[in-house]
DNA sequence: AATGTGACCTGGCTGC
DNA sequence: TGCAGCCAGGTCACAT
């Protein structure tokens, strides 16, 4: 389940591997995986990369020519998708089944885009620009980047509960399921607390230990439930710090109650009812 | 306009 | 052992 700490894993493992790198070959397995108006100018094939960049959950890779920026790729991981790189053509420690691209590079290198579930998706945009004015527009803040007077105005006047509109990339953007119950839980607040009932202080101090959480998670690897790997195909290890996450019916770690779950905004959201307050 | 809900998709788990 | 049914959740279309 990659959220904003397992998409920056694979960006900076991805870019040490294929920066520089020229595309000598692309395949294009499942052609409904390529989403989006525009149809793909040849899934980069023939360029040659200058950068791995990243918004949210969504990874871009760049292509120059010259120097200058040339066409581009936006790639979403859904809930299963992964990236990864082989040194050599052959596939050795990748799984075979519901890979959907295959990109080879100049090196002998290959590089390959896996979805078992197809949530994720590739959408191909001739320069950087189209991508940040059509697809990204919409996003908020980055989650890493994200000041709290940024999100003090995203929430005002909003009726909203608190979960949902974390969840919500239109107000930040990076964060899923996982981390937003982990930060609630840490702020002591409960998921269904409408987002009005919060003041400056408590804003702030949720963007803090989003920036925290975050900063932590990226240095661990990200967190490894069941399908994440990074580009190298390494496992993260953050999920062992997970306080209530995965814990539904355990005892909390601070006061020994028994977790409970809620759905909020159509997920499951654990919480530690005597921990975390309702404001109402 | 803002918010809520369900569909998409498939691997893994549980219960019979 | 094999099968059916349920659950997971990011995003988007549609409903309220």
């Amino acid at each position: 389940m990659p959220e904003l700490p397992e998409v920056e894993n694979v960006r900076t493992s991805l870019r040490r591997k294929i920066v520089g790198q020229k595309i000598t070959h692309v395949s294009v397995h499942r052609p409904d995986i390529i989403r989006g108006p525009s149809k793909p100018r040849n899934m980069l094939s023939g360029c040659q990369i200058k950068e791995v960049g990243r918004y949210g959950k969504q990874l871009a890779i760049y292509t120059e020519n010259n120097g200058s920026y040339e066409p581009c790729i936006c790639i979403h991981l859904g809930m299963t998708g992964s990236l990864r790189y082989e040194p050599t053509s052959g596939q050795s420690g990748t799984q075979l089944n519901h890979i959907h691209v295959t990109w080879r590079f100049s090196d002998g290198g290959t590089f390959f885009f896996r979805d078992p579930r197809r949530f994720g998706g590739i959408w191909t945009f001739p320069t950087p620009r189209q991508l940040r004015d059509t697809r990204w527009q919409h996003l908020g803040p980055d989650a890493v980047t994200i000041t709290a007077m940024q999100l003090t105005k995203s929430l005002r006047n909003r009726s909203r509960n608190i979960k949902s509109a974390l969840l919500d990339q239109g107000i930040v953007a990076g964060l899923g399921n996982i981390y937003v119950d982990e930060i609630l839980f840490q702020c002591k607040i409960h998921p269904l607390t409408p987002v009005k009932m919060l003041c400056c202080k408590q804003i702030s101090s949720l963007v803090r230990r989003i920036h925290r959480l975050l900063h932590n998670a990226i240095k661990a690897g990200g967190s490894t439930f069941k399908d994440y790997q990074n580009a190298n195909g390494n496992h993260g290890r953050f999920q062992s710090q997970f306080q209530v996450y995965g814990r539904s019916n355990q005892r909390c770690k601070q006061c020994e109650t028994t977790l409970q779950t809620v759905t909020v905004a159509g997920r499951t959201s654990v919480f530690c009812q005597c921990c975390q307050v309702l404001y109402k």
